[in-house]
DNA sequence: CTTAGTACTC
């Protein structure tokens, strides 16, 4: 690994100074600086120190402007402008007013400072107006300033008016510019057009826009046809084509403009291009010309900032070169939250969780994310009190925390505390969002939960992301889960735009609910659509063909999966498969299928085997899917069960003894039935026989409320299946 | 005075 070397500069957030606006170092009064102070009686010298107050304003460094300020003998009007401004890009407008009001004598440019500081600041609209019309001699800035500050706000009828209201000798694109991209931001299309198609002059920014516009309502062709038209581009209309391709998942188009760029080198690629590039080069997973593009910064004259350095890490760490992201992050002189965040990420998604701990636990402000991150990194161990002990901790929680925690326990099959959880989500008046959903609609249909799922599903409809697709694709599987076909099919049908994740959800809700030849039909469906089949949608269909009993469709999907469709089979594929062959009574070609798997058979064949065994009374193969069932699942009480059945059908009582008390020696036990109830927000657990803690008469109350909530839950309008 | 752009929930 080659270190490469990273400077640090401008406009970035500072975690340590809590400045929104970016600065580098917070270095010391420089000696350079000092001489300024000391000789400010020329006019050069208060040009110098005017535009050093400037820079370090624009760095943040607020402390050292204004020293150098206070100590200048003697100040012209752009001091008190450029302090004026100092104090707006850091936040201070009540210091930037004390600014205004001190100075003694004021230029068109000193009002135009102060607008622009409220506009910045977000200050009150009509005050900013108020102002804005009380300067004596506008000129260009101060219209176009106000305007900005109308467009911000999105009063475009005030900008308008304003904008119309420029007198002639003061017009100039900017204030165009200042509509076009405020249209551009907010979706206002034809306006957009209206103002630019107006344009008496129209410059780099304004084709800037206008490309940038173009890609982002993804009309590629358009944004490239106009790129490749004007006369001039800078480096954000570059930025702009190169980025609009990589949005559209264009990899290579981007990447070819990005390397015409610097071939062509009228403009010189900063770091807001190398950020796109590195943010393309994980997206797409391209290892080789991230690093090839870094290994080229190293040697360019150009800056780095946190920007840069965080699109650095973060590549690397999503793509797995985790001592790259560390080296990054050692080089890194001032790191943010993000910075951190990026390589915790990283560690935890390769389960480098002690090591992502460590890290957390020195990271000096953890935000949400973080804590967040480090849930899902625990919950992927399976240490699931670790993430609540997490979670008890965490300063702060939104919506997505809790979402993570419950996904949390649904992962690791807690699905009764996800429920528990996602109430007392809800009893904090903490919104659900559509992952929230998800998680909570796959809890109850694991539980085959359905007034549960119905519930949720009446929340989600009060919500406005019914039409969310993961929300959809969930509703589909928990009612199917549920054992309502007929519900999950109005769903389905209801959803404008199905993925092969819904089409699968489908397939398998039919097919596991018993309905075999309408799985099969949807399938035919599918493929009528252009939609890919995936390895899940070939399990759907097998299981299907279980139901049915279709041994000779199975074998053709089966061995069309490899050669029509190139899809690798797993091992859930021939567990499908020995199920299909075995209910079908083709022991012995289960047996041979099994035999040749190029992958390690798992529990599930050799379960599909010994079920089929004991209906067929294969004594030989149920032992010895026994033995193997054994071997892999040592608590499992599932071969010794069937077993014993199997011997006392075939009536060997005395093997059935024999294995009972195998069983019993081995303490292995059958899970106790039990059942569980929300009342009133509360997860009531029961097992089976334990009538103790519960009201009768309030369950049943509540149950009726249930059912008249049911009643009022929605389904559109969508056709049966039957 | 105007234009592009990094991290985290499934």
């Amino acid at each position: 690994m080659v270190m490469r070397p990273i400077s640090i500069y401008r406009r970035s957030f500072c975690f340590r100074c809590n400045s929104t606006v970016a600065h580098s170092n917070h270095e010391p009064v420089t000696q350079k600086a000092r001489n300024f102070m000391e000789t400010t009686t020329t006019s050069t010298a208060i040009f110098q120190c005017n535009s050093q107050i400037s820079k370090l304003a624009r760095n943040g460094n607020l402390q050292e402007a204004e020293a150098i300020f206070r100590k200048m003998s003697h100040r012209s009007i752009v001091s008190w402008n450029a302090m004026i401004s100092a104090y707006a890009e850091n936040g201070k407008i009540s210091k930037a007013w004390q600014m205004f009001d001190e100075m003694p004598v004021r230029a068109t440019s000193s009002y135009n400072a102060m607008i622009t500081a409220m506009i910045k600041n977000k200050c009150d609209l009509g005050k900013s107006y108020e102002f804005f019309c009380s300067i004596p001699e506008k000129n260009a800035v101060s219209y176009a300033s106000m305007i900005t500050g109308f467009v911000r706000a999105g009063v475009f009828d005030k900008a308008e008016c304003l904008y119309a209201e420029i007198p002639v000798k003061f017009r100039d694109p900017v204030a165009s510019n200042v509509l076009l991209s405020g249209y551009l931001r907010s979706g206002k299309w034809n306006e957009a057009v209206r103002v630019f198609e107006g344009m008496a002059v129209k410059e780099v920014v304004s084709f800037s826009s206008m490309v940038d516009g173009y890609c982002k309502m993804g009309r590629l062709v358009d944004a490239r046809g106009l790129f490749d038209r004007i006369h001039e581009r800078n480096v954000i209309t570059w930025t702009a084509m190169i980025d609009g391709y990589f949005k559209a998942g264009f990899f290579e188009d981007g990447f070819d403009l990005f390397l015409r760029m610097r071939r062509e080198g009228d403009v010189e690629v900063n770091a807001n291009t190398l950020a796109v590039m590195f943010k393309a080069c994980r997206d797409f997973g391209r290892y080789r010309e991230g690093s090839q593009i870094h290994g080229l910064v190293s040697r360019m004259p150009l800056e780095f900032d946190l920007f840069l350095g965080n699109s650095l890490i973060s590549m690397y760490s999503k793509l797995g070169y985790m001592g790259e992201a560390k080296a990054v992050f050692g080089v890194m002189k001032n790191k943010d939250t993000v910075s951190w965040n990026s390589l915790i990420t990283g560690l935890v998604q390769r389960e480098q969780i002690s090591e992502a701990y460590e890290l957390f636990e020195k990271m000096p402000d953890k935000d949400m994310v973080s804590w967040t991150d480090m849930i899902k990194g625990f919950s992927g161990k399976g240490e699931i009190s670790k993430c609540v002990e997490l979670f008890r901790m965490m300063p702060e929680k939104d919506d997505i925390t809790w979402t993570a925690m419950i996904s949390a326990f649904v992962s690791n099959g807690y699905y009764e505390e996800a429920l528990y959880w996602f109430h007392k989500m809800l009893r904090k008046e903490v919104y659900p969002n559509s992952y929230t959903f998800s998680s909570v609609l796959s809890a109850t249909a694991s539980l085959a939960a359905l007034i549960e799922g119905l519930q949720i599903h009446a929340r989600v409809v009060k919500t406005n992301i019914a039409n969310d697709l993961s929300v959809q694709n969930s509703l589909v599987s928990m009612y199917s889960k549920c054992g309502n076909t007929n519900d999950a099919y109005k769903v389905f049908s209801c959803i404008s735009e199905p993925n092969i994740v819904t089409y699968n959800t489908m397939i398998s809700g039919f097919s596991y609910n018993g309905f075999g030849k309408e799985a099969l039909k949807l399938f035919s469906i599918l493929e009528s659509t252009g939609k890919e089949p995936n390895g899940v949608t070939f399990l759907a269909l097998l299981s299907a063909c279980v139901h049915v009993g279709y041994v000779d469709l199975g074998w053709k999907y089966f061995k069309s999966m490899k050669f029509s469709y190139g899809i690798e089979l797993g091992p859930d594929h021939y567990a499908c498969m020995v199920d299909l062959l075995g209910r079908s009574g083709l022991l012995d070609e289960a047996y041979n299928l099994i035999s040749s798997m190029p992958c390690e058979p798992h529990s599930g064949v050799w379960g599909s085997l010994l079920g089929a065994s004991k209906t067929y009374l294969r004594v030989d193969l149920a032992e010895f899917a026994a033995e193997k069932l054994i071997e892999l699942e040592p608590d499992s009480a599932t071969p010794y069960v069937v077993l014993s059945q199997l011997y006392s059908l075939v009536g060997k009582n005395r093997d059935g003894d024999r294995i009972r008390n195998i069983k019993k020696s081995k303490r292995i036990k059958k899970d106790p039935a039990s059942s569980w109830i929300i009342l009133k927000g509360e997860v009531h657990n029961f097992l089976a026989g334990d009538e103790s803690h519960l009201n009768l008469e309030e369950i049943t109350f509540t149950l009726q409320m249930i059912e008249k909530e049911m009643e009022m839950i929605s389904l559109g309008h969508g056709s049966s299946f039957q």
